[in-house]
DNA sequence: ATTATTGTAGACTAGATTAGTCAACAATAA
DNA sequence: TTATTGTTGACTAATCTAGTCTACAATAAT
C-alpha cells in the first residue's frame, strides 16, 4: 500500500511553500526548482490544494501561491485527503452501501481500524510541526 | 492508498479456510466457490501463504490446504505482509539507503509513523479473533 | 499400473492507474 | 501592450493490477 508520488511531491511542495512564503507569494517555478519537480507536474499537484482553499494564488507578474491559513492550522490529514483521497484501504469503509455485507463483515472492521489509525497519525501533525522539526535538524530537507 | 484485491481476497480465503478446516484439508475449489473467487486466481493468492509456511497443502484426491498454525497464532500483520508487502507507504521507510536525505527528512518521519500505526492495528488481531467476531454476529460473512 | 483429482508454476494479456508532458488560455503588473 | 505567472484539459508512455491459460506434478482410488 503505497502513497502516490502526487502525494509525496505535493506534501514536499506544501512544506517548501510554508518555509518560503515569508516574503510574499512563492512562484511555482521556484518550488519546482528547489524540489526537483517539473513545473507542469507541480501545477497539477497544487490545483487540488487551491480548490480546497488551503492555498491561494495570483496570476501574472509578482504572482504565485501562498497558504490560506497559518501552518499550524493545516493538519496533514487534510493535506493527504486532498492529494491522495481517503485513507480507507477498502472502498466499503467509506461507502458501506456498495457491499450488502458491510454491516456484518468482520474484515471490514479491520479495514476501518486501519483507516482510523492513519487518520489519527496524520491529524496529530501540522505543517508547523514539520517546519519546526526541519529547523531542529541541521540540514533537514524533505525528499521523499 | 488502497489494498489490492489480492490482499482482500486472500484474507477472506484464509478466514474461510480457518472456519472450514475442522474436517480435514479444504479444497481450493470449495473456497473459490464459497468466496466467489475464480479458482485460478485463488491459487495465486494462496501460493505466498504456503511458501511462507502459514498454510500447508497436499495434492491429489483428498488433497487441499490447511493452516500450519492455530488461528490464534496467525496475526493479520503477517498475513498482510505476505499478500500486500510492507505497510510502509513510501519505500524509504524500509530502505533508508535509497534516499540520501533519509536521515534528516521530516516527511519520512510521518511515513514511518503511518507504517507503525498500521502494523500495530494488524498485529493486534489474529485469525481467531476474526472467527470469534464472525460467530458473534448472526450471519456475518467476510465480503470485502 | 492407470486414472481422476487435486495443487504448482509460470507465461501471458486486457484494462486501469500513475506519472507525467504539451498546448492553449486567462489574468495581472510593469 | 507585453512579459510573466497561474489554469485547464487533452494526451501519452510506462507500470501495475487482476486476472486467464496451459502444462505439469503428486496423490488416492480403482
Amino acid at each position: 500500500m503505497k502513497l502516490s508520488t502526487k502525494t509525496r511531491y505535493g506534501t514536499r511542495a506544501l512544506l517548501d511553500l510554508a518555509i518560503n512564503q515569508e516574503k510574499g507569494p512563492v512562484q511555482l517555478k521556484d518550488i519546482a526548482q528547489r524540489q526537483s519537480i517539473s513545473l507542469t507536474y507541480l501545477e497539477h499537484l497544487v490545483t487540488p490544494l487551491i480548490n480546497a482553499g488551503i492555498v491561494r494564488s495570483a496570476r501574472g507578474r509578482k504572482g504565485g501561491i501562498w497558504l490560506a491559513k497559518s501552518p499550524q492550522e493545516i493538519r496533514l490529514d487534510e493535506v493527504i485527503l486532498l492529494l491522495e483521497g481517503s485513507n480507507a484501504p477498502v472502498e466499503c469503509v467509506d461507502r458501506p452501501d456498495i457491499c450488502p455485507r458491510s454491516g456484518s463483515c468482520v474484515t471490514r472492521d479491520i479495514w476501518t481500524e486501519m483507516k482510523k489509525a492513519l487518520d489519527d497519525v496524520l491529524a496529530a501533525t501540522t505543517l508547523q510541526d514539520l517546519m519546526d522539526r526541519q529547523n531542529a535538524g541541521t540540514q533537514a530537507v524533505a525528499r521523499s
